[in-house]
DNA sequence: GCTAAAGCCTGTAGGAACTACAGGTGCAAG
DNA sequence: CTTGCACCTGTAGTTCCTACAGGCTTTAGC
């Protein structure tokens, strides 16, 4: 498939495909004669780990070790397993911060009665930094 | 207090209090003769509540949105909470795929022995972009 | 076969949210 | 009173994209 296709398929923008290609994430796919760029499912499957990735957080330069692991197949099971786990950590972390925003925001919210008294709850809480 | 001592309170980059001010979401603090910034307790609140919403991926436009419907205090109780819930709706979206993330983290590598194997189960549940 | 539209190519510029630097002023301590 | 640090301003660089501009390629209709 072309680089439309692609884009279409994974939501992804065009651009940014070539933009992960230039970045080291995505790997230079084949061409055509013509110079056109030739992607197999494979690219399809490897696009949508990195953009799940991106909108989870993590950085390019993160999504570039824990790829990089992946492409050179003889790296030890053992520093795949502490990668993951040190992003799992990370993902725990965040996991945390928004439950606490969460609890903050619906709890305020809870408390509003939603008319048009200009003393508000969640004003208040807000103000002294929820 | 002054630029430096609330960024080493807040842990806040000294230079990025200046551009949440350039940007309207720190208000100009009062200045010293001599032009130095002086600041108050309730900017060190108001910063951290920043800092924090940073950190769980709101923008700053969204963060302009909140802290200018706290700045005009006449705003209605039912814009706010209007907002707020708008922000939870986001929040929990965010702890979904998090959530997914962490599952697939988590399975993998406790299906991997940590040893030095090179086919290693993490590297093939990434591979077909989990 | 021919042309017009759509799609692709490259390089480069712009935007968001910082971060770093250069060149200068203020202030406090020895 | 001078040395050194903190602060001031404006501007340039970084990351992760996104949007052109100007030019080939491919495809669909005639």
């Amino acid at each position: 498939m072309r680089r439309g296709e692609l884009a279409r398929r994974t939501g992804c923008h065009l651009e940014t495909i070539r933009y992960y290609e230039q970045t080291g994430l995505m790997p230079d796919p084949p061409r055509s004669s013509s110079g056109h760029r030739r992607y197999a499912e494979a690219h399809e499957g490897r696009l949508r780990f990195i953009m799940r990735g991106r909108e989870l957080g993590f950085t390019i330069e993160e999504l570039r070790t824990l790829l990089g692991l992946v492409d050179r197949r003889r790296v030890t099971c053992g520093e795949v397993r502490a990668a993951a786990l040190a992003h799992l950590d990370e993902v725990r972390r965040k996991i945390a911060d928004l439950r606490r925003m969460e609890r903050t925001l619906a709890q305020t919210a809870a408390k509003c009665r939603g008319g048009t008294v200009p003393e508000c709850p969640i004003i208040d809480t807000l103000s002294r930094s929820a």
